[in-house]
DNA sequence: AAACACCACAACCGCGACTGC
DNA sequence: GGCAGTCGCGGTTGTGGTGTT
């Protein structure tokens, strides 16, 4: 009697909420160094004040290089759809398909306005044949959603479901204009791919909107979407059609970067542990500012040196470099300085793509 | 401007599966 | 086969951010 599961670790004497960023380069540095073949063993020897499963799931969801973060486009939204159809809530499962997508992402996605989405097509469906039967002309489906549900649709409605059925929807103002923008950005993104077709990648896709239509990617577009993956994993495009998707020698990692891939990156990330190896400093908030100033200048010059490593196209406008970090991350350590920048509207080279999820923990 | 409601997402939790002894 | 340790998955929760009233 009181034999319970024995809990995975010492809940008291473990830190848990979010992850600080000392706390993302330790786990980083003792993976590149030692890998993570034992979880368990991870925060201890990392100097972690975390659990083994905390820091896996850290690593796995966020940390991990292949990890691919924003906005999920268009098509993997339809993607997940479909292979939710197929699999059903078995996320991790859906995230093999889409290379750099965690399931727990998947899950969220789904979670907060996919399943609504198709919910809202649904129901949609089904007024529609209603209305054909006795023409009622009450309150659309829409408007069982309260106005952010609304608004979370409207910014995730495909522009092919618009152009499908442009009236279904009963929209105020403000969210017309979203979803204008929305619209707008798609067209974009199609049409630009529609310049070159001669390497595209088409994703066809018939069930879920009960009508075809082809997407195409430029080779730019191709390199960072997850569906174009182009190796011995990909989607069959048949089977796609066919309502099964099938499963090809999928690899355990895409678009992985190899551990000693970059030296000097590396290098680096050893700078910052040596950095950090005469303190230990995970508790929260920090004891003590004139400490924390210097700590946190260096940590900037390390971050700055993080940045010029991964190659952001755009050089700070200021000669002081030791100023040049992501605004998030300036705003993390309450740093108000007018010469920091947003990742998100920095542009990356080509050869560098690659490299940028190492860059999205610093926004954290 | 403040209070409230809601969303998005990171993180946690518990359980089943797997593995080695 | 049984057990213990560990991993991985899926459901759930907590919280910061943002829009609305």
């Amino acid at each position: 009697m009181g034999k319970g599961r024995a809990p995975c670790c010492d809940k008291t004497k473990v830190k848990r909420g979010p992850w600080s960023p000392e706390e993302d380069l330790k786990l980083i540095a003792f993976i590149h160094k030692n890998g993570h073949e034992n979880w368990r063993a991870v925060p201890k020897q990392a100097g972690l004040l975390r659990c083994g499963k905390s820091c896996r799931l850290r690593w796995i969801n966020y940390l991990r290089p292949d990890v691919k973060r924003g906005n999920f486009t268009i098509q993997e939204e339809e993607a997940i759809i479909k292979l939710h159809k197929d699999f059903g809530n078995k996320w991790s499962k859906i995230a093999s398909y889409l290379p750099g997508r965690t399931d727990n992402e998947i899950k969220n996605v789904w979670n907060t306005y996919l399943k609504k989405r198709l919910t809202i097509k649904n129901s949609e469906s089904s007024a529609d044949e209603s209305k054909m039967e006795s023409s009622i002309t009450s309150s659309s489906s829409s408007e069982s959603f309260s106005t952010n549900e609304k608004r979370s649709l409207a910014k995730t409605i495909p522009n092919s479901e618009i152009n499908e059925q442009p009236l279904q929807v009963t929209m105020n103002e403000k969210i017309e204009h979203d979803l204008e923008k929305h619209v707008s950005n798609e067209v974009i993104t199609i049409s630009k791919g529609l310049k070159d077709s001669s390497t595209s990648f088409s994703f066809v896709e018939s069930n879920i909107l009960n009508s075809s239509h082809v997407v195409t990617f430029t080779q730019e577009q191709q390199l960072c979407s997850p569906l174009t993956y182009l190796g011995p994993y990909d989607i069959d495009n048949n089977n796609i059609n066919n309502n099964t998707l099938q499963e090809v020698d999928k690899p355990n990692h895409l678009i992985e970067i190899p551990w000693d891939s970059d030296e000097d990156f590396w290098k680096l990330i050893d700078n910052f542990e040596s950095l950090q190896s005469s303190e230990v400093q995970l508790e929260g908030v920090p004891p003590n500012q004139t400490q924390n100033h210097v700590q946190d200048g260096e940590n900037m010059k390390c971050f700055h040196d993080f940045d010029n490593e991964f190659g952001i196209v755009g050089e700070t406008k200021d000669s002081n470099k030791d100023l040049f970090l992501p605004k998030n991350y300036a705003a993390e350590l309450g740093i108000m300085d007018p010469h920091t920048f947003d990742l998100d509207l920095m542009e990356m080279t080509e050869p560098e793509l690659d490299l940028r999820n190492f860059q999205l923990w610093l926004m954290a």
